[in-house]
RNA sequence: GGGGGAGUGUCCCGAGCGGCAAAGGGGGCGGACUGUAAAUCCGCUGGCUGACGCCUUCGUAGGUUCGAGUCCUACCUCCCCCA
């Protein structure tokens, strides 16, 4: 199935993560004969990653899992210029609190998916705000600048495009791809790291970092990136109606991240499953050889590996049973997303148009009122059809909460306080 | 520096002789059908209101008009041509 000779890159490989190598035979046998160190930049212009930085995530997993030794960059210099990489327009700039705390949130995630020095592990972490905030411009000109050519830049796509389009492109973001190459040489230098990978609007960048290496160190760096991962449909990981899927518990609770899976259309679980769970392959094979409703189990495990990865074991399965009462067996599953309203609320009265602005599943009462037109809002699996419904203390179920419905899928639970 | 063009609904693209809450599309959401899938079909896609209606929106700020996205002036941003 796979050429490469090496554990490191016949897992990639067959598990759908490569798109573009360089000097591939070079690497795998590297990959065989020595601990590879090698990294991924990831940048923090959100408090969070959502699910798009799972695959350079998942990459660096497996990277550790077949003997090397990941890093896990942190773009907190580079966020202060922004990549211009495949963006229409220019990215805004951060102030350095807003990266500060941008960092704090992100880090924690790794931890789930790598085992840092203090677990016992080989993987680091590093951040190129340590050596990028206190270059000094003449030195840097000289030392790197000479090295690269503005003739060679100009061609890279990410800037061709610009220009083509006649888009503004800043000095600053030009130089973007300088300062990646130089983060490059950085690890090198520090960490011994000779492979960095990423996504595939990502060679551009990491190629010129090869180059670097070679001219200052006459060291051989290599490039490995992924695939543009896209569902079926041609949409992009990780948006939905509420936003980002985000990692964070405190963003996406692990129900909603189950459900995000849960969704996955058919023709994507088998693809999925190979990138986002670790699943061994064989067993992925037998799932994805499931044929039309059967393929629903698939699904489930699915969401269930997913969701484990990220919030653990146990908040997994207490998702997935979540979702087995309310879709399955049509019961109240009392740990559906749950939202407090005081009490002296709801004895007074409180409008079901209000109750679902308050839920954040609509913007406005004029929204709340076209879902009830359609026929798409719920109160205790009941349709309502009347505006002007209002929610009192004998809409309580037994257990004390009114379950209110947008759409089929949509839950939460109104607990008065 | 001179000349010309553009900026439209807080998702995007895009029409718009002075009466416009503003065509159309994409995307999204809801409904039907299903399997919590896809495809298809239907509906919705500024805020408040039971409703008449009121309020806020077309780069920014003024102006002309009973009335301005639409006309005028200045400014901002972007693009093109000349220098």
């Amino acid at each position: 199935m796979s050429a490469y000779k090496s554990d490191f890159l016949n897992v990639l490989a067959s598990r759908g993560f490569i798109h573009q190598v360089s000097e591939p035979e070079a690497l795998d046998a590297l990959a065989r004969s020595s601990t590879i160190t090698g990294y991924i930049g990831f940048d923090c212009t959100a408090p969070s990653l959502h699910v798009g930085s799972l695959l350079p995530i998942m990459m660096l997993h497996w990277m550790q899992q077949t003997g090397h030794r990941p890093i896990a960059l942190m773009g907190g210099g580079t966020t202060r210029v922004g990549d211009p990489s495949g963006k229409d327009e220019s990215r805004k700039i951060l102030t350095d609190e807003d990266i500060a705390q941008n960092l704090a949130g992100i880090r924690s995630v790794f931890a789930k998916f790598l085992k840092f020095e203090e677990a016992g592990g080989n993987a680091g972490m590093a951040n190129n705000a340590d050596w990028l905030n206190t270059l000094n411009y003449i030195d840097f000109l000289r030392d790197i600048g000479r090295y690269f050519s503005v003739n060679r830049m100009l061609a890279f796509d990410s800037v061709r495009l610009r220009l083509e389009r006649q888009q503004e492109l800043s000095f600053l973001e030009f130089n973007y791809m300088v300062l990646q190459a130089y983060d490059f040489v950085e690890l090198y230098r520090r960490y011994g790291c000779v492979l960095q990978m990423g996504g595939s609007d990502q060679w551009g960048n990491i190629v010129n970092g090869i180059d670097l290496g070679r001219r200052l160190h006459n060291a051989q760096f290599f490039a490995l990136t992924s695939p543009l991962i896209t569902t079926s449909s041609g949409a992009k990981m990780g948006k939905t109606a509420a936003g980002a899927v985000w990692l964070n518990a405190d963003l996406v609770s692990p129900y909603q991240y189950w459900q995000y899976w849960r969704n996955t259309e058919d023709a994507d679980v088998a693809r999925f499953l190979k990138l986002f769970t670790t699943l061994p392959l064989d067993e992925i094979n037998r799932l994805a050889a499931l044929k039309d409703a059967e393929i629903n189990a698939a699904k489930k495990i699915l969401a269930t590996e997913a969701t484990a990865l990220v919030h653990g074991r146990a908040a997994a399965e207490q998702a997935a049973a979540t979702a087995r009462a309310t879709f399955e067996e049509g019961t109240l599953a009392e740990t559906l997303p749950t939202q407090e309203v005081a009490r002296t609320n709801l004895e007074g009265g409180l409008s079901v148009l209000e109750a679902f602005v308050l839920l954040h599943f609509v913007m406005s009462k004029g929204e709340a009122r076209r879902h009830i037109r359609n026929g798409g809002l719920r109160v205790n699996d009941v349709v309502v059809t009347d505006e002007s419904r209002m929610l009192t203390r004998a809409d309580l179920t037994p257990e004390g909460v009114i379950k209110l419905s947008l759409g089929r899928k949509r839950h939460v639970l109104l607990k008065p306080v």
